[in-house]
DNA sequence: GGTAGACCTGGACGC
DNA sequence: GCGTCCAGGTCTACC
């Protein structure tokens, strides 16, 4: 797909430089959940961000982005074609979602005390993956384990089957090689248990071309509609999917798990327990905003 | 539409 | 060292 990239200009043939919404921030991007933790994503000093990508041509660097003066400081480990350059460009134009616009959920959220910090720290954007692919396995990843476990799972991932690049650097493996490595192997090596069929078996459809991820990201579906498509894939339940959604700029759905029972008890509830159902009542009357409104609401419990 | 049980891993805990 | 329990979402079968 093709993003409108906002790639302002390269000094050098590896440093390109960004232009940003007049409303951004790459800390409250990079603090927005836990995917910058997750392999081969790196959080830098200062909330600077880095990567390991393989582009299109097979390639593979590592850049690291900053914030500056003159918008986002995008540097590679390796020089780059000016095809090169786009593509990264149009990749961290995706991944920092700088083509959203939150206006309207910001004059919301100015009125609910509980949202207005995240208005001032310019919070909204959530860290996504260059693919959905990629995307879609994190989220398989974090469901019903602990967050430990994801990362290990995930670092695994890129150690094992991620195409290398200079010295230590590994990207995210393509759904090519996880087709190719197959269930056991991932099972046994990764030790991802019964995720393994639910990841094989998507890198297999993706691999086929029986499912385009990518499309999904300009898809003029409604969102019920493209939430029922996300559930078509093995693995992906309602929490799962909302949270796809989230990434995909589609904040209709609340990502409901055991955390968002526990704070929505402890918040709303005077700490009784609490159905899923409540949980979406609760957050009901934010409208298409309302997984947004969730997911930077600031809990007393926190 | 709602519910129960199985699916896995890894850590905590008791013996 | 071993066994048991628990946390964490989704799937499937059943009502």
């Amino acid at each position: 797909m093709m993003i409108n990239s906002t790639l302002e200009h390269s000094p050098t043939d590896h440093i390109l430089i960004l232009s940003v919404p007049s409303v951004f921030s790459l800390p409250a991007v990079v603090k927005s959940h836990g995917w910058a933790q997750m392999a081969p994503f790196e959080v830098l000093p200062e909330d600077g961000l880095a990567y390991v990508i393989r582009l299109g041509g097979g390639k593979v660097i590592r850049f690291t982005v900053q914030q500056a003066a003159e918008g986002l400081q995008v540097e590679a480990s390796d020089r780059l074609s000016a095809a090169e350059q786009a593509e990264v460009g149009e990749k961290v134009t995706w991944m920092l979602g700088l083509e959203q616009d939150f206006s309207e959920f910001y004059a919301l959220a100015m009125d609910e005390p509980k949202l207005r910090r995240m208005v001032e720290r310019r919070a909204g954007r959530v860290l996504r993956s260059p693919a959905l692919f990629e995307d879609v396995i994190r989220t398989l990843l974090t469901t019903n384990t602990l967050w430990r476990h994801t990362l290990k799972m995930c670092r695994e991932l890129v150690r094992l089957y991620g195409d290398a690049g200079r010295d230590t650097m590994r990207a995210f493996p393509t759904p090519a090689r996880l087709a190719q490595v197959g269930e056991a192997a991932l099972r046994e090596q990764v030790r991802m248990g019964y995720r393994a069929p639910y990841v094989a078996s998507l890198a297999q459809a993706v691999e086929a071309g029986a499912i385009d991820l990518e499309a999904y990201k300009t898809s003029s579906l409604p969102t019920p509609e493209l939430r029922q498509e996300l559930m078509r894939i093995k693995g992906v339940g309602g929490y799962a999917a909302a949270n796809l959604l989230m990434i995909l700029g589609r904040y209709d759905y609340v990502p409901v798990d055991s955390w968002a029972l526990k704070v929505v008890s402890a918040e709303f509830f005077g700490g009784e327990p609490v159905t899923p159902k409540q949980v979406l009542t609760t957050f009901e009357r934010w409208g298409c905003w309302q997984g947004l409104a969730y997911w930077f609401w600031e809990w007393k419990f926190d």
